[in-house]
DNA sequence: TACCGTGTTGCAACCGGTTACATGAAACCG
DNA sequence: CGGTTTCATGTAACCGGTTGCAACACGGTA
């Protein structure tokens, strides 16, 4: 006889050949409510044999939960993301939801995701990775069915609501405790323009966390030693050109991220400068060719944070808090081999 | 009176409101069947008007389809998988599919995903990513319900089913000749071990290509000149070590992955060997930190893969070929500093 | 006027689980 | 030994969509 397309084994199948209900297969399946040890193993046995495999959209539907966590990030492919991500999923894949991902790599999209994704019935809760939702988007993200956990989000307007956040402003500190203490006096920044369409905020944020760690030094840095510009390599490193063909030059110079740091590098070598000799760099992130550059940084715990995400997403999901969960993540001074006491000879 | 809790709108409450049954709401949501203009204007304004969202928990059930593609990926953090990744994301984030993701980094999760993954009902089909299957596993594999499409599987065992792959051996070929064409006749290889618990085949189908390459030129590598070990930077640069020690020693090193030619480089440096006039050295992949250094390296089309891979998948879904599909993506050479014409004066 | 075809719409079953409530049997009690 | 608990299980409704088939309205035709 030919192969017969196999119909898929529903509980009812299962409960006819085990001969009890329904009801009780379904017991059996999830183990909540008693059944009889021996009506159970039987149960299980003929699941077994007969390759059952229950329907999670059936389970939803009864259930009235999607079992599923949606997360929304932006620019996947930056290596941070994609750390975080394994964060998030790390802590999912033990459990019972499933992770979807909405990636986002344009306004338009962001505000697709960020308006809809929260009421329709498609997850149990969101994580919204490095991605501030428009201010006018807010009031209606907080009164959500579902959770959402903001990850790398510095807005004020998410300032009530369950997130993780990496500590910007101590990690500005942290690199401008370093520069000082390695003696450097001139010190200029290159970070990201005041206003993105995103929203982001933490390059302003690292600004200031040097800054003001700069300040009781007496030291303070002249708008014309501060670099503001699109978030890039290139971007950054024709604002460093500019910066490092002042004189007198700063001997050290801290960027609001490794890929600029990267730019600041790279102008510095068309100058014929040295690092760390004539220059000191720093950056921020730890990407993964900070460590090939041999780049001095100011680490986050990326994965980490994805984890704590999804922790407190998980615990909003089994019950909403009163008060919204907050995680500060301290970042970490890593220091290579970009970063020297400025030789002030050479000049 | 007090706010009531928001009962969620089903259809059914779009029926009565609109003053029609169900089934003709059904049909002006989705508009498929015909349904008088002038009634499906009201039913889709009322749905407007009471914030109906269809649950897709009953729509899967009922249609019999679960509306969701599963990714299982492998070593998410590395750049290509994330690149890849964006590409199955931009073909899907069109379609009405969800894509979940399956990050694999054991030995055990892959088995347990690709083992339970293809047919429990949680899929309409699956996308394996840099990872190939065991071997036990393909027979299951190729008759599961739900397609399976590979990309960058090169394992021999799933030559028959859907799958985009890189030609390892072409791009392993472009190094070849790009060396030759440089002048270079001492050449070495550094890959990975032969065999690896995941069965990767990629590192050797490159030395494959490149060996082939060589052989008209009359240029052959001897075993000395070979170098196999683990993936990982620090492993290539020893193995780099050792052969840069010999004598003769070569003027150039093709290395199976970026990451291993940025350990050919810190062994070269470590040597005080300048590349590129001492050792010209070319990598595979074209990762992000490539450009940085300005490596010499062969690209893949990753997002490409993506794209073509989900392209592939949907249509399987659509309806099942004859004949597995498979998409070759040529990869490119790209000439960046650290190759050069060998300066034997130097030697 | 009877008949027919086309175009819209409604009825009700169905997808495959979960679970409130009812039922029946066994155990326990005075 | 009748009555009350307790435990295990069964009955059937329910989750919220989709869709085969029947029914109905309406205009055209004989």
């Amino acid at each position: 006889m030919p192969p017969v397309a196999k119909k898929t084994v529903t509980i009812r199948d299962v409960a006819k050949q085990a001969g009890v209900s329904v009801a009780t297969a379904s017991r059996a399946l999830n183990g909540k409510q008693v059944v009889k040890p021996g009506t159970r193993d039987r149960i299980l046995a003929v699941m077994d044999e007969l390759g059952f495999r229950p329907s999670p959209a059936a389970r939803r539907l009864s259930l009235g939960r999607t079992l599923t966590v949606g997360v929304v990030v932006s620019f996947l492919t930056r290596p941070q993301a994609a750390e975080r991500l394994r964060g998030v999923d790390a802590v999912l894949a033990d459990s019972e939801f499933d992770l979807v991902i909405y990636n986002v790599e344009s306004v338009q999209k962001r505000d697709h995701y960020l308006g809809s994704l929260a009421h329709s019935q498609r997850t149990d809760g969101l994580v919204v990775m490095s991605l501030p939702p428009p201010d006018e988007a807010v009031p209606a993200l907080s009164q959500t069915p579902v959770p959402v956990v903001f990850i790398d989000v510095h807005t004020p307007s998410v300032a009530h609501m369950p997130r993780v956040v990496g500590d910007d402003l101590a990690g500005g500190s942290l690199a401008g405790h370093h520069l000082l203490g390695l003696g450097h006096r001139r010190i200029a920044f290159i970070g990201d323009a005041l206003e993105s369409p995103f929203g982001f905020t933490s390059s302003r944020d690292r600004e200031l966390g040097m800054t003001t760690a700069l300040a009781p030094a007496g030291i303070a840095i002249g708008p014309e030693s501060i670099g503001h510009g699109a978030h890039g390599r290139y971007e950054a490193r024709d604002l460093a050109r500019r910066i490092l063909l002042r004189d007198p030059r700063p001997t050290a110079i801290f960027a609001a991220s490794d890929t600029q740091a990267l730019g600041v590098i790279a102008a510095a070598r068309e100058l014929g400068l040295h690092v760390p000799d004539d220059l000191s760099v720093i950056g921020y992130d730890d990407i993964e060719a900070a460590e090939y550059v041999g780049l001095t940084t100011i680490r986050q715990q990326l994965f980490e944070s994805g984890r704590r995400g999804a922790e407190i997403l998980l615990a909003e999901i089994d019950r909403r808090s009163e008060e919204a969960p907050i995680a500060y993540l301290t970042p970490e001074l890593v220091v290579r081999a970009t970063t020297a006491p400025p030789k002030e000879g050479r000049g």
